[in-house]
DNA sequence: TGTACATCAGTGAACGCGCGTTCACTGATGTAC
DNA sequence: TGTACATCAGTGAACGCGCGTTCACTGATGTAC
């Protein structure tokens, strides 16, 4: 988290500054969403002038830079916690992931929609957040990489992959070192996109007046996609 | 579409009115989001003074929300029409869908946003939109029923289903007179949850530098969804 | 340890902008007799 | 077919608001000698 600790009183004082502006204006965020995040309605609540805040962040985008990275690397840091938790067999660890994620989703809503949900529209996103955004991912593939390593996954037979997909896999397999094979690539990926987008559809209210037990609906759905990822093919 | 021919020449102007307003309001959508859609922009794009488009809706959030039943319209009618595309296997039927779904979110990325994505800040939907909401899962229903009927899709044996959950998928199967076993239809959610998740991912940049055949990636998933969902269990 | 200077944080005013919505109004279109 | 009246579309000004960003400035904190 911290660079460096912060030896003089002013440095101090800045870092506890940047950090608060970063959480009033997450605040902000979970009230108004992404595209109403107000740099003078942030300033205000903090007790500075506007302008004040200029001195923390150049400008409105790399706040809401530094809100996206803390969110990938809060709900990565979640994953990776997770599986730090002992080692179990792949289904377990597929269903403690996917639970872990949809709790952090549910507790910190806007930050999951900042990052899972509608693009900002006018922003890009700086080179900075590739890597936070591909903590999850990274741990979901490791998890595939064990699971093919103990046998838990079945590989199965014939699954022909297109040309294009197969250097794109190939690149994902040996960019990371993991030995997992397109079949168990392509089905962890469709498996995982299931996972999320449970989720989105829950957050952005798809499943509302559908599901009545959504804690039960997940766990059940999230089961069932873990028996057919060890199940092949 | 239209609830009644226009008889005089004001109310055929006036609908038509209505209509290119909807459709600039759509481009302005496109390019700023909805949170940034602006009544008074659009007004300007239209010819008009701000003040004239409350003659034509009350107020922005009606544009808004008349824009998102639009959209709810335009890909349910997508999904109903390869439907109508003659009767096939289930899992040609299911790649088809899944294949025009996605054509239609390429093709109009922030309508997609409008009603997959995050919903707009401070919204919120009046029931007006629920029954265009679910055009597209009607067709995926029917779809499930379809190819249980037949026997392409295979029931699988003993998926043991939360009460809560049971319940709800009774509701649903019940509500609309579709005979779809619970292993069916937690299976059938599952995948279409996939195909959708894939989609918000492709359209979300999630997939940006990782895949680069979009198509290919895209097509290869599907087909392993429709495999997975006839095979069971 | 003390002083001189440089760096930094925060102020307050200003620029120029856009927004949703209301309201009294003019003039055109439609309707009833 | 012609006229009187009601309805409707669109105008233009105004209200009250908020926004991001810049800039010259004061005063406090840190650093080098």
């Amino acid at each position: 988290m911290a660079p460096d600790a912060p030896t003089t009183a002013r440095a101090r004082v800045r870092a506890e500054l940047t950090a608060e502006i970063k959480e009033v204006a997450r605040r902000h965020l979970a009230e108004h969403g992404a595209a109403g995040l107000s740099l003078r309605a942030v300033a205000r609540e903090v007790g500075m002038v506007s302008s004040a805040v200029y001195r923390y962040f150049p400008s409105r985008d790399d706040l809401l830079t530094a809100l996206i990275i803390d969110a990938y690397d809060a709900v990565g840091s979640v994953a990776e916690d997770v599986e730090r938790r002992g080692a179990r067999t792949t289904t377990a660890r597929w269903v403690d992931l996917a639970v872990a994620v949809r709790e952090w989703a549910i507790a910190n809503p806007h930050e999951y929609a900042l990052i899972y949900g509608t693009p900002v529209p006018g922003y890009r996103a700086p080179t900075d957040t590739i890597d936070p955004a591909i903590r999850v991912s990274m741990v979901v593939l490791r998890l595939l990489a064990d699971g093919v390593a103990s046998g838990e996954i079945a590989v199965g037979g014939d699954v022909s992959v297109p040309r294009a997909v197969h250097r794109d896999f190939a690149a994902l397999r040996d960019g990371l070192g993991l030995a997992i094979p397109d079949a168990v690539l392509s089905r962890g990926l469709l498996l995982w996109t299931h996972v999320l987008g449970t989720i989105s559809y829950e957050m952005f209210g798809h499943l509302h007046g559908l599901v009545s037990d959504l804690d039960a609906f997940f766990d059940l759905q999230v089961r069932r996609a873990a028996q057919m990822l060890v199940a092949g093919p």
